[in-house]
DNA sequence: TATGCATGCAAGTGCTTGCTTGCATAATAT
DNA sequence: ATATTATGCAAGCAAGCACTTGCATGCATA
């Protein structure tokens, strides 16, 4: 394990225990703990407790703007949304700090709640797209509303986020491959042109 | 307007509170002033203000293994999608303290965490009934997955209540009229036979 | 060897939180 | 009329919070 520096130990433990108990949860005490740092270091390294979270934020809206930007289209509609499921599901782990605090505690964060608003604008246009084009192409029904069911791929895989991080305790969960073959597999089918 | 009594005055505020600053970012001095009550008097009424929530829970538990029992079946897939659907706001509607707190604070009440599950639950098998009879009917399609389509339905709908609360300041919410007219016709129309 | 920097440690500060207490006052019920 | 009940009010308490400060210590660099 590479020696990680004292910053990045600090966000670390932030990150973990902002998914265990939200921000306000979260203890500069509990943070020095579980970082295995003095608590005074903490302020040494960034002004406040918000700060922490404002890095965090930073890394995600670094790269929220080219999410799904080098998204390949096959050309088979149930591969294209299996893909693009995983997309959204690998963004939205890999910036899990800022997805719940943002659902959480936006009303505490507006910039954390408008930052968040960047996701869905941004998947619904990439499906969109993605249809406008397999339309052509004759893959998917020309009689669809690619506006409806692009919003509704985005509010399931959206859905399926948050219920996922709320109830993973509960075994309630669908796993990721499951949501993949049978649920997005599902959707997609309706698609396709019969 | 009716004389409010005192526990229902606090239990008002403490739920106007509650959606807009979460429950830990509601304070029993916001909620005395919201309430027009001396701070006092919430604890004469309530041992504690984990107490003034679990007095909402019940209500929901109340009401949670009943809800959608006296679904009317129309026979049409877009009608019993759109009802289901508006169902399911309403209920999430009225029991939006519940709702909102489950999803954002459910670390620390275990208890509302699990309340909440029953309601996916309930949704499911409501939806997933209907199918089954709607394919022996011969309203929808035998080919097509009930667990997956009916999962899809709840997430679909799961999402889109998260979504509207997170953002309804942002105008990005969907307005459920168009919800109705647009996502969910566009989602029953292709379960049904053609 | 000397200098600077990052950290630990211990104490503390001011604020907010949930919650309590004792007493005065007014309305309500008997 | 008397007793009971509900409330307001003011003060306060213990705990937890984010954050600060001063000093000692060790480590790396010059």
């Amino acid at each position: 394990m590479a020696a990680q520096s004292t910053d990045a130990k600090i966000i670390a433990a932030f990150s973990d225990l902002a998914l265990k108990y939200g921000y306000q949860g979260t203890t500069t005490k509990k943070i020095a703990e579980t970082a295995g740092v003095n608590e005074s270091t903490i302020f040494r390294h960034f002004k406040d407790k918000r700060t922490i979270l404002e890095r965090i934020i930073n890394d995600y809206l670094d790269d929220v703007d080219q999410v799904g930007q080098n998204f390949q289209h096959s050309g088979d509609i149930v591969t294209d949304l299996q893909r693009v499921a995983d997309i959204y599901n690998e963004f939205v782990q890999h910036h899990k700090v800022v997805f719940l605090v943002g659902v959480r505690e936006s009303y505490q964060f507006p910039e954390v709640g408008k930052a968040l608003q960047k996701l869905p604008v941004r998947f619904v246009s990439l499906v969109k797209n993605n249809f406008t084009k397999m339309q052509a192409e004759g893959e998917i029904r020309a009689d669809i509303d690619t506006d409806s069911e692009a919003a509704n791929f985005v509010l399931m895989n959206f859905g399926n986020a948050v219920f996922t991080f709320s109830y993973q305790t509960a075994k309630m969960a669908i796993p990721m491959t499951s949501f993949k073959s049978e649920n997005v597999q599902a959707f997609a089918a309706h698609l396709k042109t019969h």
